[in-house]
DNA sequence: CACGTATATAACCTGATACGTATATACCTG
DNA sequence: CAGGTATATACGTATCAGGTTATATACGTG
């Protein structure tokens, strides 16, 4: 987890991690979408499959790079208590407000 | 969201967080749950709360820090896309597995 | 096999940041 | 109001991460 965030934390990185949610991507088309100098693409790339947010394949002299979803995924399980506790929030909220005006308003899980 | 992920990468500050999903907490308990330096813990305070992560509120000369969820809620909300990624994934995989063997084990969707 | 293309790595520089020490500010109690 | 407690800030320092330039490696094509 340690690194998770620091890696994410870099603008570039998360740029190119959005580019690949579309598709397998070569470096050159991120150098060029993303408009970076190549050994920073390629430094980046590195840093992102070391840590294991994408894998690559090679075809002829490219190197295509997609998405691994893991890391990804363990961030979204270290949010979970932070979720029960905004969502504990949002219910309070919704009671106050409902205690507010004594007229019920869209109701609660029912659209 | 530019550096929600720059502050989460600093794992005191993550302890931080994770203190105070319990209760709101001084300064002083943080200091002495984590084994930081008052100051340390005064500059991450400092960070956490320009980025909009706490709150505090006095009390006597004590300052009590307590979580916001806004800005967790963005990074969930960052996360999204990403979800619709992996889960597509696992969809395929769980296809595939039903492909392997034609016993159909726990559906979909339907518990 | 020489050359162009595609990508990776090395070396270096620089800016950001986290820490510790020292000090300032605020509040409470006798 | 003096002294203690609680927290914030200033400053100096060391570390680290990202950018650029230059070079290495690998593959394809004439």
């Amino acid at each position: 987890m340690e690194s998770t965030f620091a890696i994410l934390a870099e603008p570039n990185r998360r740029a190119i991690l959005g580019l690949l949610l579309e598709q397998e991507q070569s470096v050159g088309a991120i150098e060029r979408s993303l408009r970076m100098s190549q050994p920073s693409v390629s430094k980046h790339l590195r840093v992102l499959r070391d840590a294991g947010f994408v894998e690559s394949r090679v075809e002829a002299q490219r190197r295509l790079y997609r998405l691994r979803p893991e890391p990804l995924m363990e961030l979204d399980a270290w949010l979970a208590p932070y979720r029960r506790f905004w969502s504990k929030h949002l219910d309070a909220l919704e009671r106050h407000l409902a205690t507010m005006d004594r007229t019920p308003r869209a109701r609660r899980k029912k659209p």
